[in-house]
Order: structure tokens, then sequence, then C-alpha cells
DNA sequence: AAGGATTACAACCGCAGAGGA
DNA sequence: TTCCTCTGCGGTTGTAATCCT
């Protein structure tokens, strides 16, 4: 990416998302450069980690906190303080940036407010507390977060278990979704054309081993994106 | 109804750590 | 061992939406 060229930034548009879901689909939730760059998105690789992580990412809840989930910020931030991701992580479907601002805009001052007037550090027993889990429930949502097939994960608190998703379950809930963007004319009926298995493993494979050393002519993709094109791309240098 | 204040959300920036060459 | 690139994290800012007077 030549200096000069200057990269997109501010919001996101539809047919960014769009597009970005796409790559993200082919390629997997890393090696954001990559994406950035074979997207032709314009955008930084960070950004478009950025905009999948808080915006995109299947599995995130939108909207205000439930008050469970203002409790449960609270008891953290005052147990591990400004560790936004750490935070993040035991309340599923939430991002750092959210708990973040969420913390940020209200509840800051309240929780000081708390703290100064009755709360002590040990007041709180693990039978009463929210976020209290057994060693089998924490060594479980451990294996949750840090396996390789799960992607998002949650407290089931009725069945008492840890559940999770997988990127195949949810791009498959995708294919149905009700998220407004794919339900927009001509992108549903495009996603439906491309089986999802053919779309990941096979493409999935050849960019693993291939695609950082593609030279020459341009390398068209299959994909639900009208006419989608990679530019003549060397992976890890600048063209 | 208008305008200022507040809240909610999205996105960028800078830094640090990990990993590869 | 050093340097470089990439990713992830926390802090900050900008803006749209909502509330209040």
């Amino acid at each position: 990416m030549a200096a000069s060229e200057e990269m997109r930034k501010g919001p996101w548009t539809e047919q960014e998302d769009m597009h970005l879901v796409c790559y993200v689909h082919l390629f997997g939730e890393s090696r954001w450069d990559f994406i950035a760059k074979v997207s032709g998105l314009n955008r930084t690789g960070k950004s478009c980690r950025l905009r999948w992580l808080n915006y995109l990412h299947p599995g995130l809840k939108h909207g205000r906190m439930t008050p469970q989930e203002e409790q449960l910020i609270v008891e953290l931030h005052s147990r591990w303080g400004n560790r936004w991701s750490r935070i993040a992580r035991k309340l599923p479907g939430r991002t750092d940036n959210e708990i973040k601002n969420y913390w940020r805009t209200h509840k800051r001052k309240k929780a000081q407010e708390r703290q100064n007037s009755h709360l002590s550090p040990s007041s709180s027993s693990s039978s009463q507390n929210p976020i209290a889990m057994t060693e089998a429930e924490k060594k479980r949502l451990e294996q949750i977060n840090h396996g390789n097939s799960i992607s998002t994960s949650w407290f089931d608190e009725e069945d008492g278990e840890v559940k999770g998703y997988s990127m195949d379950q949810i791009w498959n809930e995708l294919a149905i979704s009700e998220i407004p963007w794919l339900n927009f004319e001509g992108w549903k009926e495009k996603i439906n054309e491309v089986e999802v298995s053919e779309m990941a493993s096979p493409l999935w494979d050849y960019s693993e081993s291939q695609m950082g050393k593609v030279d020459g002519e341009d390398l068209k993709i299959i994909s639900p994106m009208p006419a989608l094109t990679i530019p003549n791309y060397h992976y890890g240098t600048e063209m």
C-alpha cells in the first residue's frame, strides 16, 4: 500500500460491512492486515478488526445493558479495574468497547458512590455473588473461551452450564438471519448461491498455502459479493 | 418548538507484547 | 539477538440520539 494512498476513516457503510463480513468468512478472524489489503476496503487492518469485533461479530448483543450486566460490570470493575477486555469475557455478547463506554458515561460515578457509602470488598459471599462460578464451570468456560472451534459463549443460568456457538453454527444462522443487512435486496440471495462448505474449506486451504504468493494475474475468488476481485498481492510486502 | 445538556455509541490513536525473519 | 510486523488493549474523541428546560 503506497503511503500516499489515503486510508478511509470514519463511519462504515453497509457495503463496507458486507464486504468485510464476506472476507472474514473467507479468511477467518485473524490476519487483519491481509484481509484489509485483499478486500480492497481501503481501511487499515486495525479498523477492520475493530469493526468486526465491536459491531459485526455474530452473537453480539446490541442495546442497553440489563440490570444483571450492570451489576456484573460494577462487581468485576471493583475486582479488576479497567481491564475491559477481561471484564468483557465474562459478559458474553458484550465488547470491551461497549463496557468501557457504558462505564465511562454513567456507571463510574454510581459505583464510586456505592463504594463510598456501604460496600466493602469482602461483603459479598460467593453464594450471593451472581458471578461466582464453580471450578468446573470456570474450567469449561476457559475451554470454550480458548477453544479453536467455539467463537462465542455464555453461561446459561437455567441449564447451569456454559454454552457456545461454533463459527459454522453462527454462519448457518446468518444464512437465515434477522440481521437487517443480510436481508437487503440481492445480498441474501447471493450468499445462498454459494454453499458455506464450498466457500470455507477449499479456499481457506488454498489461501493458507498459496494466497500470499499469488503473482501475475488478478486472483478472482468465489464470493457472494458481485465480481469480487483480489488485485495483485504480495503478502507481507507493500505494493 | 427550540436549543442546550446529557447519554450512547462508533471509531481512532498510541502503546505494548508476541512472534517471525 | 535484534528488528519488524501484526494484533490486542486501554484511553480518548467525535457525533448522533435523546432528554430536559
